[in-house]
DNA sequence: AACTACGTTTAGTTTGTACTAAACATATAG
DNA sequence: CTATATGTTTAGTACAAACTAAACGTAGTT
């Protein structure tokens, strides 16, 4: 490979990692999915610690979450113990997983919490003024979150819509 | 303030801080701006200090964050040298907010990089059958974060129909 | 002009989280 | 059955980010 080329890929997978930090995942995670989305064949395991220069243990544990999220497949080949992985390529399948991974986890037990709230408000009564006053402010928000989910299951939706067409509506104006 | 409001408050006010720290937000500023959301009045740095438990210094900073991405307001009143805080309760306003601040910041930035590195692969010439992969797949994933980044585009305008029809659009089914 | 009340900045500490190194588990091969 | 190759788990470490305490700046008050 000539240096222009390695030196494009490692730029590439250096803003993988920037990207996966900012979105709130490890930097590592972002690096991996970089290296085998920017490889045309299945990537083992070693390969990736060569690679992205992280330990075997890193490896393995941001690539399994990958997996889970659905941004990367596990390739087994016959006769061969080691796994491959190859990288999903509809970034909109992968919004789909990174959402659902996120809905069941932290998300929607702080909306929970948020209903919890309210219900120990109940206990507390009407009459008192600043527990009216605390129930419309918690209502506002719960219902602006119940809205943001229906967003969420609308943006799923739209994955059915295959990519193509999404493109299509969503396609640069200025093209 | 009698128990049960007291133990409502504190509960969604923990809940604010997991959702704000759930984003890669700090955790007290989820705290703050709970606290001030859940008051009928503009409350002052101090009360901050008092009834979310974090120093003055953080309360300070947190607070300037809110402010810049649009979700308190800063009231000062006449003859008082105190800054009053209130929240904003439009949802909506605050999300194109928060998204402004992160557009603006890391989030195309990390969209420059991968721009950056396809730049470098122009150098590398087309003949060589691995550039011709790498600008596909580069070029595959900046296409999806400029579909992302019209989405955004589509939120922030859906802001200018003012929250009651959004609220319309989005609105749970089975209510 | 000194004092006080307030917000901001800074230096240092704490804390959470991701990573490393190495032990471990498991399966295949000889 | 031992040895080897592979992925996982764990105990420890390192680092980044947020918070605390206190110094600082600034503007009003007496």
């Amino acid at each position: 490979m000539n240096a222009e080329l390695a030196q494009a890929r490692a730029h590439f997978i250096q803003g993988m990692s920037r990207i996966s930090h900012f979105w709130g995942f490890p930097k590592a995670m972002g690096a991996i999915y970089g290296a085998i989305y920017l490889s045309a064949t299945a990537v083992s395991l070693d390969e990736l610690v060569e690679q992205v220069g992280v330990s075997k243990g890193a490896v393995s544990t941001n690539v399994r979450t990958l997996e889970r999220m659905g941004m990367v497949h596990k390739q087994i080949q016959l006769g061969d113990r080691k796994d491959y992985y190859i990288a999903e390529t509809d970034f909109w399948k992968i919004a789909r997983g990174v959402l659902r991974e996120r809905e069941q986890s932290e998300f929607d037990q702080a909306l929970r919490t948020v209903g919890e709230s309210m219900a120990l408000l109940e206990e507390a009564g009407d009459d008192v003024a600043t527990a009216v006053f605390y129930r419309e402010r918690m209502q506002a928000i719960q219902d602006f979150f119940s809205n943001l989910d229906n967003l969420v299951v609308m943006l799923i939706a739209l994955d059915d819509l295959r990519s193509k067409s999404v493109q299509k509506l969503f396609g640069r104006s200025e093209a």
